[in-house]
DNA sequence: ATGACCTGATACGTCGGAGGTCTTGAGCGA
DNA sequence: TCGCTCAAGACCTCCGACGTATCAGGTCAT
């Protein structure tokens, strides 16, 4: 195994260990490179690797530091991830957020907050009647976001997030504003909405899932 | 942004616009690193990090070629990722795996072969009155893999295989062997292989609910 | 006394070059 | 034809130097 793999290793059983907690400051790359017995390139080739996934988060002038670890920011590498996967594939991920998505639904009918439901229904408001494909993203990203927040697993949030990030939905979107599904998707919010508002986790569950079969149907007919 | 993160950008643009297919060759370091426009030591880190997530494949003596990106391999990043997450969140990542695993299983009992059911039911006999627990987390991970394979779904069986991965599931099993909790995980088990025998997909995804369950419930009064 | 500003120490960022090691495939001999 | 040798090519590791950003402490004007 070669020295960097080593030292990524390490630096990994380091804080699964214990002894680097989140939020602790690494020693500087010369130290820690002698430490572990290699450069300060290899150590920094290890580094840079664990700060692309969110394990250390490096500050220039100032030090590497163990992030805070949380679900939320390590799952945000998903969605790096995620970008990478071609066409083919977006209808496997699709399937499973149909499966997570309703749950998580149906988890946010007995918990959402009556500001955030408020919150909710602005927003849906604020969309005009002729939105651009960003604007339609960016609110259908915001909705979803805002009721699995609700659902009270950010592991599960994380997760949603990621795997329907905003690549995989920008090209859903660009493809069904060339059809004339906007109206129904933007109807389907509305209902999911109001399934929350009279905390009926089933009915919000059928919802969710009515709403992603949908756009996996009309997925499914174009591919 | 420092030069090293342009060149993971760049790097990804050339991947997912389509310059660079699964399985092509790299340009040589010094290639590359003059192309993009900075030093071989800042190149090897960008491609050491792409290299960590599974994006590129780096050979000693051949090249550095792009992976096949499915998402197996891609997936396969995120277990290194979970096993960042301490004991607290374990419940977080149980409760979204008990979402998928029945859904999945569910799916499974519709499409599983006769060979693979009774390849799992060998598996099972084959573990002894007092296994060890290796061998209990390893017979547990290769029930649960190979019923999530049959569900057709390569991005759920990956994700699964990485929330629930080994270093979570020794934890739970290092507990639970300490009760008596383990003689009815494998009689469960045996429930949900008879379930899918029967092509009972309602069935199935009931046994598979409560297996999880009472995993989740232990847990919960141990922590 | 308080605030802004300057400055030195510190730590990460980038670079170029020098050997080392591994893989591959061409070339050679049995 | 098969197996071996070996040289070319590509990645691996290291070193030393310099650039750049941050922070802490001191200085000076208010």
């Amino acid at each position: 195994m070669a020295v960097t793999d080593e030292a990524i290793e390490k630096i990994k059983d380091m804080i699964v260990s214990g002894a680097l907690r989140p939020g602790d400051r690494l020693p500087k790359e010369s130290e820690l490179a002698a430490d572990l017995g290699l450069s300060r390139n290899s150590l920094r080739e290890a580094v840079r690797a664990l700060s692309l996934i969110r394990i250390l988060d490096v500050r220039q002038g100032d030090g590497t530091y163990v992030t805070s670890l949380d679900p939320q920011l390590l799952l945000e590498a998903l969605s790096f991830v995620v970008d990478f996967h071609r066409d083919d594939t977006v209808l496997e991920f699709l399937a499973v957020r149909r499966i997570l998505e309703p749950a998580a639904t149906a988890m946010a009918a007995l918990r959402i907050s009556e500001q955030q439901l408020d919150a909710l229904t602005a927003q849906l408001d604020k969309l005009g009647d002729d939105p651009s494909v960003e604007d339609l993203v960016a609110c259908d990203l915001e909705f979803h976001r805002g009721i699995v927040q609700s659902s009270g697993n950010s592991v599960l949030c994380s997760l949603l997030d990621g795997l329907s990030g905003p690549t995989t939905r920008a090209r859903i979107w660009r493809g069904l504003t060339q059809e004339d599904a906007v109206g129904r998707t933007l109807r389907e919010h509305r209902a999911i909405l109001a399934a929350l508002r009279d905390r009926d986790a089933e009915a919000a569950r059928s919802w969710a899932t009515v709403h992603i079969a949908s756009v996996e149907q009309w997925l499914r007919s174009t591919l």
